[in-house]
DNA sequence: AATCTGACGGGCA
DNA sequence: GTGCCCGCCAGAT
């Protein structure tokens, strides 16, 4: 259960949390993250926590709100994102995940 | 101590 | 549809 009250520096480890939560062949998006962990962590406070993603985390399931692979150049080879989406299931295109509004798990309403 | 940057996103031109 | 701006806050310079 993250706590969404005041000033909570420790969001990094909810987002994390969260992150896990993520079902294998479905992705979310910063943006979603940050919608349910509250008001004051935003989408680019999400981007920072996935920064320090300790692993166990999927960070490949957490995309931007167009589907599109934008920290693949923060994996370990830029293709590994990439590669973990497809063996999931997932069409990718153009660093683009195919069908994303289908994919798409918003933690605000399946995890609510 | 001050400033810039960033795995982002929504709003407006 | 494209592009710029602003907000949010923790690190890195």
């Amino acid at each position: 259960m993250p706590s969404t009250e005041k000033t909570n520096h420790n969001f990094a480890l909810d987002v994390h949390e969260v992150a896990k939560l993520v079902p294998r062949g479905r992705v979310t998006s910063y943006g979603a993250i940050a919608h349910y962990l509250g008001k004051r962590v935003t989408a680019r406070m999400v981007g920072w926590a996935m920064h320090a993603c300790p692993p166990g985390v999927p960070a490949h399931r957490v995309v931007n709100s167009k589907g599109i692979l934008s920290g693949k150049q923060h994996f370990k080879t830029p293709e590994l994102m990439q590669k973990l989406l497809e063996k999931e299931g997932h069409q990718i295109v153009d660093d683009k995940i195919q069908r994303f509004g289908d994919v798409f798990w918003n933690p605000s309403e399946e995890l609510a």
